[in-house]
DNA sequence: GTGACACCTGGAGTGCGCTCGAGGTCAAGA
DNA sequence: TCTTGACCTCGAGCGCACTCCAGGTGTCAC
């Protein structure tokens, strides 16, 4: 079992010093555990927590839902079907993120394919902004 | 050519009345038409340009962003090449969103799988956020 | 003409998620 | 021992993208 500076964790995870703190002081993380010098060290399992948090938050999920998710990963067995079930409503809404994503992506392209043509079809574009379905 | 109120082009375009208002404002849309009494007709150019705001938009597009991009499309063919770059570089960052949302599509639902699971592959699980992969 | 309602302006306010600053402490190398 | 740099706390501040408010006007049905 293994230990993490603070320095190391901003650099694992990509969250800065300044939210590992704010997350800890509003109760995503519980309170890390500290060196005999009041230094904060991670251990393995905060990591992974940060790293499932970083997913979460990566897809939109905000943090008072968050907040909501680690309170039912703390109650255990008990709130298992409860944590299943945020789970399975947040990968849906990945799921249409994903979807509007690709529907997005299609009409950039469209747009990058007008204007690569020469300038008549460019002008008689400046109208319509969806691609022909 | 048609004209729409701003309670058709909310319907339409999914931006509120008060967002509307504020992108003229700022000058991602420019001065609005309007009636002989005052208020705004929007026309379908506006509404097309619209469409495409709202997938920079959702596609994480600062504002700032779309500011200067509006301002290439109101630069005409002298822009189309700084136009064409800002669009392409817009679509990298759009394929590297999917990436990364499908890798967190990934993770997530490893965790589902997991809290399925009986409880002591659970318990096991509680310090890995990464699916194996 | 009288309601009711959609719309107008300018400017202030809001919510989220950090981010920064001041002032101090710990720890490791020279 | 001294210096340097990472770290500490607490609280205030910030940037973004809207969103709301007050007070007023246009338009349409009845």
């Amino acid at each position: 079992m293994s230990f993490y500076s603070p320095a190391q964790v901003t650099e694992k995870t990509g969250f800065s010093i300044d939210t590992l703190r704010y997350y800890e002081k509003i109760g995503l993380l519980e309170a890390i555990e500290r060196t005999p010098g009041g230094r904060r060290r991670y251990s393995d399992a905060d990591l992974g927590l940060l790293h499932l948090l970083r997913c979460l938050r990566d897809t939109d999920m905000p943090i008072a839902d968050m907040l909501r998710f680690v309170r039912l990963l703390r109650g255990g067995e008990a709130c298992r079907e409860e944590r299943l079930a945020v789970l399975r409503a947040h990968d849906r809404r990945v799921e249409e993120q994903l979807a509007q994503l690709r529907e997005h992506q299609r009409l950039i392209r469209h747009k990058i394919d007008v204007y690569s043509a020469p300038a008549p079809a460019c002008a008689a574009e400046e109208v319509s902004a969806a691609p022909a379905s």
